[in-house]
DNA sequence: GCCGTTTTCGGCCCGACTGTTTTCAGTCG
């Protein structure tokens, strides 16, 4: 799909952003919400959450395709009607078939499907026979026992209705994969120590590397399962068990995480690896194909007329559907089964493929190491170049570098270098981009680092035209050779900047500036769908820990992760080149 | 409501667990 240039004209400068993707896929999905509360057509439902979710992984800003005339209906999953409702939501700012049923149903009684155990059957039977439009008139019915009474509820589910509100229903938010790492990796020596285990991997989003994790799905093999999943839920960090079957069990840890196992034999161990890793769209899809190749695909194998053809391995899951493997980091459902049919998948990155770090920091500015530290800490992971980073000096809390210390960090990089044959210590800076999209430095100093990575720290609450007019201005300097965490966010609590992204990636993918993939795991800015975008606009990547001590030199796989999200192989990545080939990528 | 190298109409992934039932609906993943 062709690539939109820039905001719409005539965009009222106050208006930080036209409508954002995100928000056209929420109406959508509440408007399936509350569909589905109204006991419409299932399938009618899911088009709904289908093309929300088409949506949420579309880089391109579908208020700039209604703008330029495009066709929504090339969009998967969209067709005449929710083309037309995409575009009166971005045209209007309204969604009138929403809001007519958020009127006539109360505009909370969505909110109510959030209660675990409530789904949207049970809501319209609250709804319609005690008038409950809000989780107040919920927990007030409940405490009256008005909820027992309704034919499908009983005792326990009133009273666990009760302890889900007063626990304050929406649950915790998704935690950052980085943070799940830990939790997860005690859970499997755990598991594998269990007698009779032979394995037990983590599966869903965190095996498919999302950069926040909101359970943790574990597949055992083992053959005597009951007495494992037993076990498991006496796990020292269990706080409540959900449920326990013979073949799966849920349970909650202390900290709010979701914790589900499932135990399979080994013959359907790769079947159900693969289901149990998702995304849910990509198992849907992959079975679709299944079925029409007349065969059935479940968590336990393929089946062709009742006999197990496949299971054992994830990989003859797939063969036996036509399809080659695809990498976790992959099955999104974002056309890596096209991809996979044709034999057309990325091969991608790998962490091994990293020869060096463009961004790290040392206590000259905000890090805890040396040069000498950082230094040291690059050789021991093999890299063959190290690019010492340190902020400007408009950026006072960090302490930024004035010109004179900038010259005498300059001078101890040499004598580092003059003490190394293994590795290039690159001069650098992290230079603020200002307001007006000058750089930090002076032109005579720039010329004296071997690079320089520019940023975003301040003023992120520009209109949208004047931060994009801010960051092109910036690319248009002929010493900037990185962008750094191009779009300011902080996963779970700052959002992106208004930047016009496309319009960013497409500037610097013709000049030649490298787009960082910031790999500190609370920003892995860009994220997925932007580094694809990044990708697919022929725009080099830099992918970066900006570590601020020794050990967040490691962010690098994280980095590494997010980029196998976005589809990028070695050859998109700048750092995975050699120090003569890397100097020699650099502009001018 | 969407979709189509079998189809423009008739499909739309599949199974486990729980609670409320007494053979199953609803929810969840």
């Amino acid at each position: 799909m062709r690539l939109v240039r820039s905001c719409p004209p005539g965009l009222p400068e106050g208006r930080a952003i036209p409508v954002q993707n995100a928000e056209i896929a929420e109406r959508l999905e509440r408007y399936a919400d509350l569909l589905a509360i109204e006991g419409a057509n299932p399938f009618r439902v899911r088009a709904y959450r289908n093309a929300a979710m088409t949506i949420r992984s579309t880089s391109t800003r579908l208020s700039e395709l209604v703008a330029a005339g495009a066709d929504l209906s090339q969009l998967h999953g969209v067709g005449s009607a929710i083309a037309a409702k995409i575009t009166e939501v971005v045209r209007t700012g309204h969604l009138r078939a929403l809001e007519s049923l958020e009127r006539r149903e109360g505009p909370e009684l969505a909110d109510l499907l959030r209660i675990p155990g409530l789904g949207p059957k049970r809501v319209r039977v609250l709804h319609e026979q005690l008038g409950v439009r809000t989780q107040g008139d919920l927990a007030e019915a409940a405490r009256a026992g008005r909820v027992s009474t309704l034919p499908g509820f009983g005792a326990k589910t009133e009273s666990a209705i009760l302890a889900a509100i007063a626990r304050g229903a929406p649950a915790r938010g998704r935690l950052l994969w980085a943070e799940a790492e830990p939790v997860a990796e005690s859970l499997v020596e755990f598991l594998r120590a269990l007698p009779g285990v032979e394995r037990a991997v983590v599966a869903g989003s965190y095996r498919r590397r999302r950069e926040t994790v909101g359970d943790l799905d574990l597949v055992v093999c083992c053959a005597r399962g009951k007495s494992i999943l037993e076990r498991f839920a006496e796990y020292e960090d269990v706080s409540q068990v959900v449920s326990l079957g013979s073949t799966r069990a849920s349970v909650v840890l202390r900290s709010g995480l979701e914790v589900d196992l499932r135990v399979v034999s080994s013959a359907s161990f790769g079947a159900a690896l693969h289901y149990f890793t998702g995304s849910k769209a990509h198992v849907v899809a992959v079975r679709r194909l299944a079925v029409e190749r007349k065969l059935k695909l479940n968590e336990y194998g393929v089946f062709r007329a009742g006999e197990r053809i496949a299971g054992e391995r994830e990989a003859d899951v797939f063969e036996s559907v036509g399809l080659a493997y695809v990498e976790p980091e992959l099955r999104e459902d974002r056309g890596e089964i096209e991809a996979a049919a044709k034999g057309e998948l990325p091969r991608l990155i790998e962490l091994r493929e990293i020869r060096g770090d463009l961004h790290v920091h040392t206590r000259a500015s905000d890090g805890r190491g040396t040069i000498e530290a950082m230094v040291a800490a690059a050789r021991a992971r093999g890299y063959d170049y190290l690019a010492i980073s340190d902020h400007s000096q408009a950026l006072r809390v960090a302490r930024g570098l004035d010109r004179k210390r900038l010259r005498r960090q300059l001078r101890a990089i040499d004598r580092v270098n003059e003490r190394f044959d293994d590795i290039r210590v690159l001069k650098a800076s992290e230079v603020d981009i200002l307001e007006d999209g000058s750089l930090d430095i002076a032109d005579d100093l720039l010329d004296e680092l071997d690079f320089c990575v520019g940023a975003i720290h301040s003023h992120f609450g520009l209109s949208a035209r004047k931060q994009t007019e801010r960051i092109l201005r910036a690319l248009d300097h002929p010493r900037l050779q990185v962008l750094a965490h191009p779009t300011g966010r902080l996963i779970g609590s700052r959002e992106n900047f208004g930047v016009d992204l496309e319009r960013v990636i497409e500037t610097a993918a013709e000049c030649g500036c490298w787009l960082e993939l910031n790999a500190q795991p609370q920003r892995l800015d860009l994220d997925d769908v932007w580094v694809r975008a990044a990708r697919d606009a022929g725009a080099k990547i830099s992918i970066a820990s900006d570590a601020h001590a020794v050990e967040q030199l490691d962010f690098m796989r994280y980095g590494v992760a997010q980029a196998r999200r976005g589809w990028v192989e070695r050859r998109d990545v700048v750092n995975t080149l050699g120090l003569s080939r890397l100097r020699k990528a650099m502009r001018g």
